[in-house]
DNA sequence: CTCCGTTGGCTAAGACACTTAGTTTTACAG
DNA sequence: CTGTAAAACTAAGTGTCTTAGCCAACGGAG
């Protein structure tokens, strides 16, 4: 039964979907493996080991994130790009909770990854008028207002009985207003 | 060697500085175990298992969270207020960085644990003059933005060379704009 | 003071996951 | 047709969580 047709990328994504489908923690070799019909110790044709296979998702799911962000920026410009950037990283995140949840794992060889999903929030920020350092700032707190909703939101960690898809609009509101009154200042 | 004067606290106490020190990851019945100079069933007798010792964990750290923000907010109002529990929370998870990812692990009955949270933050939108539901919208964003960022710092996500500190002092001052135009809308 | 029950520790052992080593089988190139 | 390399396999070692069952120490009752 050799040759069963595995590559990296598969495995990959069979873990992704896992993470997704199961949560992060049921991400094992034994249940990836078992996922592609075949025994554990075969994965390590493809990857190094666990650690390997959990870095290598958080890879893909920044990427994915990064084509999705870039998507929504593109052919608009100030309020209507952040507001599609923020909807954009929620939807994502809401349609692939275990590949967002991958995303919290710093790891060695993420310089791209961060590097791809700032680049378009650097391209949105051009649009209200920051530039240079004032740009890096903005970027770094409209990144944490997202993510930081996204993961609340995922977590469980709204308890009231009060749409988050209503608080998530009224967030990015006050992030429009604040960039374009720091847009205004300089 | 029996009764080497455990009880639930003080396991629950030791994983959660074992956290600290060498991560989350790090915190390991075993492990803990050693730390107590014990052996990994004796733990059984104060925790259900890993599981429980997790939630067990992250609710120490949701109560020690709380009691920093509460503290920050008394005798603060509106933007002093925000920028003391802002102030607070980052330097409570730079300090307890294991705890602080404990937090990201839902489990069940940390209802308390999120409402002790929220209660000083919802005191601080009072003192935007915000009330109801327009709290509960503005405390869910300042929550994301603040955790957001301090996730993000924590787990490596800044790649520039630009001071932290500074960028999170400018997001508390988005927040306090956004929330100062709030208060004069309604 | 002694005795006994409860408590909290222990050892032993099973189940499960990761990982390494070494083997076999398949696909493809020459 | 044959040989080689890739990719799967089995076997086995290690470490962790967890359960089961045992034993010692503390503390109150008599």
């Amino acid at each position: 039964m050799a040759h069963a047709g595995l590559d990296t990328a598969a495995v990959v994504a069979a873990a992704a979907s896992l993470a997704d489908e199961q949560g992060l923690e049921a991400v094992t070799l034994t249940a990836v493996a078992a996922t592609l019909a075949v025994r554990p110790p075969s994965l390590y044709s493809h990857v190094s080991g666990l650690q390997d296979l959990r870095a290598r998702v958080a890879e893909l799911a920044a990427g994915e994130l990064a084509a999705a962000l870039t998507d929504a920026v593109s052919g608009r410009a100030a309020g209507d790009a952040l507001r599609a950037a923020g909807r954009a990283h929620r939807a994502w995140a809401l349609a692939h909770p275990g590949r967002h949840a991958a995303l919290q794992f710093p790891r060695p060889r993420q310089h791209d990854a961060v590097a791809s999903v700032v680049v378009p929030m650097v391209a949105v920020m051009r649009g209200y008028g920051l530039e240079g350092e004032d740009a890096i700032h903005a970027v770094r707190a409209v990144r944490a207002a997202i993510y930081g909703f996204v993961a609340l939101e995922g977590g469980g960690g709204f308890g009231m009985p009060l749409d988050p898809g209503d608080s998530f609009e009224r967030l990015l509101d006050l992030l429009d207003d604040g960039l374009q009154r720091l847009s205004r200042r300089s």
